[in-house]
DNA sequence: GCAACAACCTTTATGAACTC
DNA sequence: GAGTTCATAAAGGTTGTTGC
């Protein structure tokens, strides 16, 4: 409102719905324009008018004008409607994107995967380091997440209750991932098979087997305490995962910035970020020949266009599917071949 | 009428910079 | 160091269009 009356409103200020419904979609479209050209004065068909931000800001920029609007759902009709949901809007969006595709825009922030190489010596590195935090417990993390496909803050809220035998397989443990992203029922999140590996840069299982022993000598997981978390010995249920989130992607950061490991991720351009691991992780088992659907559902990505993979009429544990890509993310073929390939009937 | 696809919309998370 | 804000990315739901 600042912006289109020309003048500075504090943030206490309040709108009633009269003076926010009469914001017509070219008002929204020319903030963005704004926001994104310095001018309203743009002619796409102008090479040399080049966006200074990406179109996912203007993405949330658009969000943001819309939650205000007195009528949210409906399309723009000429009329009324959300004024946000209009061809004008979308075409200031899509012109921008169409800019990033060509390189005329800011630079993607989006960060790349890790490589194999990478991955090894992030683990040599992090083992080279002091502290048990900083050894053990981050190199099992990073176990952990590569292995069951998660992002980092799901690694961090893994309690000791989370693992398990595996109630079928007496060589692998099952692990109940309670996934944080537009995650909504309990059947979105069911049990997951780890597998042990012959590599010891991959192997989970004996990643967990060290942290748990060293764990219980600096106050972790004490006796009585099956329902703490995993990785930290705070038990606040808000602000323990939180922090442990936060010193894991530090470590990790601290290692993606050392002179070591800039020396071998120097050959492969892009920026790396803690959901590099979890990028690598699913690279990975697709190189190792899973199919991009196993790979959605060992990572619990939801399929594109045909809904959950997990839905109604499947059971939500589907060991044929999760065990073959744990394998894969294990480095080693271990299972029987009547586990690797279930039949489906 | 329906399925496949594309475009649009919403929610949630990350990471850097900044402030207290 | 913890909390906040802002810019950005990721993930997935919803709706509209098209062709059979």
């Amino acid at each position: 409102m600042s912006w289109l009356h020309k003048r500075t409103y504090t943030k206490a200020a309040r709108f009633q719905p009269s003076a926010l419904g009469g914001i017509q979609p070219h008002h929204v479209a020319d903030y963005l324009k704004w926001c994104a050209y310095g001018t309203t004065d743009v002619d796409f068909k102008d090479l040399e008018q080049n966006p200074t931000c990406r179109s996912s800001t203007l993405e949330q920029d658009k969000k943001a004008i819309s939650f205000y609007m007195p009528i949210k759902g409906a399309t723009w009709n000429g009329t009324s409607g959300n004024p946000t949901k209009s061809d004008a809007v979308n075409e200031v969006v899509k012109e921008v994107k169409k800019a990033e595709t060509q390189h005329r825009s800011k630079k993607s922030c989006a960060t790349r995967d890790l490589t194999e190489t990478e991955y090894r010596k992030v683990v040599h590195e992090l083992y080279g380091k002091g502290s048990f935090e900083s050894t053990i417990r981050t190199a099992c993390m990073l176990k952990q997440q590569v292995h069951l496909i998660t992002r980092t803050d799901d690694i961090s809220k893994l309690k000791y209750s989370d693992y398990k035998p595996h109630p079928d397989f007496p060589f692998a443990l099952s692990c109940k991932v309670h996934w944080s992203k537009n995650i909504s029922e309990e059947r979105q999140c069911p049990d997951q098979i780890i597998l042990g590996s012959m590599d010891t840069d991959f192997c989970a299982m004996l990643g967990l087997a060290n942290y748990m022993e060293a764990s219980f000598n600096y106050g972790y997981g004490a006796a009585g305490r099956e329902n703490a978390f995993l990785f930290t010995p705070e038990s606040d249920p808000k602000l323990a995962p939180k922090h442990c989130n936060a010193a894991y992607r530090n470590i990790l950061k601290a290692v993606f910035l050392s002179a070591p490991f800039l020396a071998v991720a120097v050959l492969v351009a892009g920026v790396l970020g803690s959901h590099s691991i979890r990028k690598f992780a699913a690279t990975l088992a697709r190189g190792m020949g899973a199919t991009a659907d196993e790979v959605d559902i060992r990572g619990r990505w939801k399929a594109r266009l045909s809904g959950w993979v997990v839905d109604a009429y499947i059971s939500p544990e589907q060991p044929w599917i999760d065990a073959p890509v744990a394998e894969k993310l294990a480095w080693v073929l271990l299972l029987p071949t009547s586990y690797t390939r279930m039949p489906r009937e």
